[in-house]
DNA sequence: GATGTTGCTGCAATGCGTTGCAATAACGGC
DNA sequence: GCCGTTATTGCAACGCATTGCAGCAACATC
């Protein structure tokens, strides 16, 4: 990890150190106002806009993806991962991914027709469930 | 327009007429806070907080639809246009609208696969386009 | 036109995230 | 171990959006 930044001509600093360990204890999708707070367990004295620039960077490097939950606030998730898109049930709140397989019909299509190259990590699509959909009307969505 | 609310026990007032003036003068896309500002431009001691609550009972009416740009802001468009989803290059900043064909794949992979009914209109694939997709390294999205 | 009901508005506070800038501290080199 | 360079940090302010609540005013009724 030190050696991934200084290659770079990046620094290895305390607060990047308190990141990158709250990361590697995390599963799954956290946003990022999470993350923040679990620095500030380990170091109180985090600074929220810190943290933010330090995820930037090691979404950078290729450590972090971020997308947008359905209420448009940051996600976050942890390579190596497969990379996968994501699914939110507006009613139910309910989130599942979607896998490469999954997305390569429009992935590909986009790719050929366009030639657009999705980034399927930040991809969110937002609907109805197969068990709300015939509900009679969730709570509205963000 | 107002008998819509009012089948609905819903109120017309002025700070609704003019958010629908407003956005009848809209074409395409606008952020929350475009809309927020034009709402001003008509009536200064217009409140974010009231145009936001507009938007969401719009929204309800059918009227609107709103999904999230790239950095995850609120973006807005008037139907009835045809529905659609969103490409937005990370590069360039490009944005195209992506039609209710070319997305027919996963929206009836998803629909069959998983009962799930996809809400088009909210969404939004970030990538690189073709202009983009070859040149170095663009500013990065977030 | 006056009155009651209750949907809306204004306002203030809050939350998430970003940005500009000066001070700080990693890092490489000696 | 000290020094200079410059990437990072802390901080404060800002922008977008949401929420709770008390007072206001649209609307239906008489």
């Amino acid at each position: 990890m030190r050696e991934r930044l200084h290659a770079r001509g990046l620094r290895w600093t305390p607060q990047r150190r308190a990141l990158v360990t709250v990361l590697s204890q995390t599963r799954g999708h956290v946003t990022g106002a999470v993350l923040v707070e679990r620095c500030r367990e380990q170091d109180p004295s985090t600074i929220p806009s810190t943290v933010y620039r330090t995820l930037e960077v090691l979404e950078e490097l290729g450590i972090v993806r971020h997308g947008h939950g359905p209420d448009g606030h940051q996600q976050y998730h942890v390579l190596p991962d497969a990379e996968h898109g994501h699914l939110h049930c507006r009613a139910c709140g309910g989130a599942w991914e979607i896998s490469a397989e999954e997305a390569s019909s429009i992935v590909a299509a986009l790719e050929s027709a366009r030639g657009f190259t999705v980034d399927l990590s930040h991809v969110t699509i937002v609907g109805r469930c197969r068990d709300c959909r015939s509900a009679p009307r969730g709570p509205g969505g963000s």
